[in-house]
RNA sequence: GGUCCCGUGGAGCAGUUCGGAGUGCUCGCCGCCCUGUCAAGGCGGAGGUCGCGGGUUCAAAUCCCGUCGGGACCGCCA
């Protein structure tokens, strides 16, 4: 006869109450924390469902536990003695009283504090090179136990509103988005290589010509740039594309499930519908395409008022300013730290303007200033007695955006901003083109963006001034979704193609697929994808976005637990076809 | 490509301004004691290339140069 199969337990830890009294349980998980009294061993006995407290009586092998050992436990379930409950733990009125105790694995001493004191100040260094004891902690594990959960939201609401899920290719050929590509070489034909999806862009228009009407996707993304707080190599997003909609019924299906997310995981109910703002009004009160309304200190627009003045600095083509309430009482060390902050985001420097008690500005701008520019500026900008104004004087895009990065930082510092607070907002009609280097223009969001309506008899008369079709979801000053209305007339297609100074060969080459795809009836689609990682961070709370990921990369694009990335031996190398040289010459876009 | 911050027993820090013996704190680890704790407690103990290399100096954790690793930001990035 075969042995049985072995049974690990019949209970969960976290999960006894008082009613389980009497009950006899055996429960398998790690030694959290364990109270040696000498004759009475207590453990906190650890499982996916929380905490339980075990007790011992002596015996040589209680006395052997240590910090998560991996053991089984068998006993009753008992009411606590009166006092000795604990409030902090949900079993807390009850404790298992052990009569078998079984190590099923014993646990080195470990790199760093698990539970306990210390437990929540540990490097990132050391939680990530161990992330699955980073893993077994309460914090980390709750977030990631939150990401599924936010999957299975986002899921269900697509799921309602008659999505499919489909998955694309993971290899593939680059997409025409702005980032760097990874590349994977091709064993079965050297010297080609499939490029990992920027996104799954053009899949996804193409299962709209197949007539799926409304797809959807958790896809991993992958860019080759620079690492940032919420911003890793690979990267997920709601991936979403539907057929015969406009715009706002895109932005409906995504505020559904934003909504939805805020609902069902952090319990919030969002105020519907989001708010909606301009690209152009964004950049005009907050210095940024991605604002954060929490707090007001909005920009003022002082070129106007200052069109006359003799101060050489603020003869630009655009002067702005924002007010720090409170300011005029900073150090010269912390008006200095300024100019560094400023400079290090690229400035000359921040000029600034300090507001005395009676109202009379100081500082080293104000004696370059008239009396008359003086008289109504504090009332201009909307500056008390005691604030400090500070001015961009520049290019306006520049100067606003130096202004807007101000501003989030005098949010900061000056303690503005409502950390219980969601404010999303869409930021709509973003401008369809930026000019390039050598006096051309590149699309903004992609190629395949369509104007807005009023925009697309004569994008192309004026392509400075033209609005795209293109919204991001912005959720607190993160960047949480975008997308786009796509252009499905070949005609139109061919006049963005024209502007940008893309010619039938280049089109034709890089993504000829689609266009043929696009000459046997595509529908009109638009689409949107939501940042999942960022999504999951701000739910999370969590300050970057490497906490929502089982195993993320650090800033040098190494994984400090696989040890990844590695050299491959010669014959590997050899074998992947790396160093084939291509048949046909190519040359630099 | 650039700017800034950090690197000190296993973890987290202090010490670095203004050079003077590896000094200190909390935790962990090891041993002994301990029957109601829950960050258990008491006593004792071990554990260090102050990231690495060079320089200045009678003397460097401390000052200078370089380098490596981690982080934040700018550039870059649907």
């Amino acid at each position: 006869m075969r042995p049985a199969q072995p049974q690990y337990r019949n209970a969960r830890a976290g999960e006894l109450r008082i009613d389980d009294a009497g009950r006899r349980v055996t429960l398998a998980g790690w030694v959290a924390r364990r109270r040696d009294h000498g004759g009475m061993i207590f453990i906190d006995l650890r499982d996916a469902s929380g905490y339980v407290q075990v007790v011992l009586r002596e015996d040589d092998m209680a006395h052997t536990l240590r910090s998560e050992f991996c053991v089984q436990v068998t006993g009753e379930v008992s009411r606590r003695p009166a006092g000795n409950e604990n409030p902090e733990l949900a079993t807390g009125e009850i404790e298992v009283i052990a009569n078998q105790l079984r190590v099923l694995s014993e646990s080195a001493t470990l790199p760093f504090p698990i539970e306990g004191q210390g437990a929540n100040e540990v490097g990132e260094e050391a939680r990530l090179k161990h992330r699955y004891l980073d893993l077994r902690r309460t914090g980390p594990a709750a977030t990631l136990r939150m990401r599924s959960q936010v999957n299975k939201v986002g899921r269900s609401v697509l799921d309602q509103h008659g999505f499919v899920e489909i998955e694309t290719p993971n290899l593939t050929r680059s997409t025409p988005e702005g980032a760097r590509d990874f590349i994977v070489p091709v064993r079965l034909q050297p010297g080609h290589w499939y490029a990992l999806p920027q996104s799954p862009q053009l899949f996804k228009q193409l299962l709209m010509v197949a007539g799926m009407e409304r797809y959807y996707q958790i896809a991993r993304c992958f860019r080759d740039e620079d690492f940032r707080a919420d911003r890793q190599p690979e990267f997920t997003q709601l991936d979403v594309e539907m057929s015969f909609v406009n715009r706002d019924d895109v932005l409906a299906v995504a505020e559904d499930v934003v909504v939805a997310l805020w609902r069902e995981v952090a319990g919030v109910e969002l105020p519907r519908p989001f708010e909606r703002m301009s690209h152009a009004e964004a950049l005009r009160r907050f210095g940024s395409d991605k604002p954060d309304i929490r707090f007001g200190q909005e920009l003022t627009d002082c070129t106007a008022y200052f069109s006359e003045t003799s101060f050489r600095v603020f003869q630009a083509p655009h002067v702005g300013a924002v007010v720090m309430p409170g300011g005029a009482g900073q150090s010269r060390a912390e008006l200095d730290g300024w100019q560094g902050w400023a400079r290090a985001r690229g400035a000359k420097g921040l000029a600034y303007v300090l507001v005395g008690p009676d109202g009379d500005l100081g500082g080293p701008v104000a004696k370059n200033l008239s009396d008359t520019e003086k008289v109504g500026l504090a009332e201009l900008v909307g500056a008390e007695p005691g604030d400090a104004i500070f001015f961009a004087a520049g290019p306006r895009r520049h100067s606003l955006e130096l202004l807007g990065a101000a501003r989030q930082e005098i949010g900061r510092r000056c303690d503005l901003i409502d950390n219980s607070a969601w404010r999303l907002l869409f930021v709509v009609d973003f401008p369809m083109f930026t000019p390039t280097e050598n006096g051309g223009w590149t699309a903004e969001h992609h190629p395949f963006t369509a104007p807005t309506p009023d925009w697309m008899d004569r994008f192309d008369a004026e392509p400075e001034y033209a609005l795209a079709d293109a919204y991001d979801l912005v959720c607190n000053g993160w960047e949480i979704g975008g997308g786009s209305v796509r252009i499905h007339q070949s005609d139109l297609q061919r006049r963005v193609f024209d502007l940008i100074g893309l010619d039938k060969d280049e089109a034709e080459s890089q993504f000829g697929f689609l266009l043929d795809a696009f000459a046997y009836g595509p529908p009109p689609h638009a689409g949107v994808a939501l940042g999942w990682d960022r999504i999951v961070a701000l739910l999370s709370g969590a300050e970057s976005i490497r906490e929502v990921i089982a195993f993320p990369k650090v800033a040098s694009g190494g994984d400090p637990l696989t040890g990844a990335p590695t050299p491959i031996p010669p014959a590997q190398r050899k074998e992947a076809g790396i160093d084939a040289r291509p048949d046909v010459p190519l040359r630099d876009r």
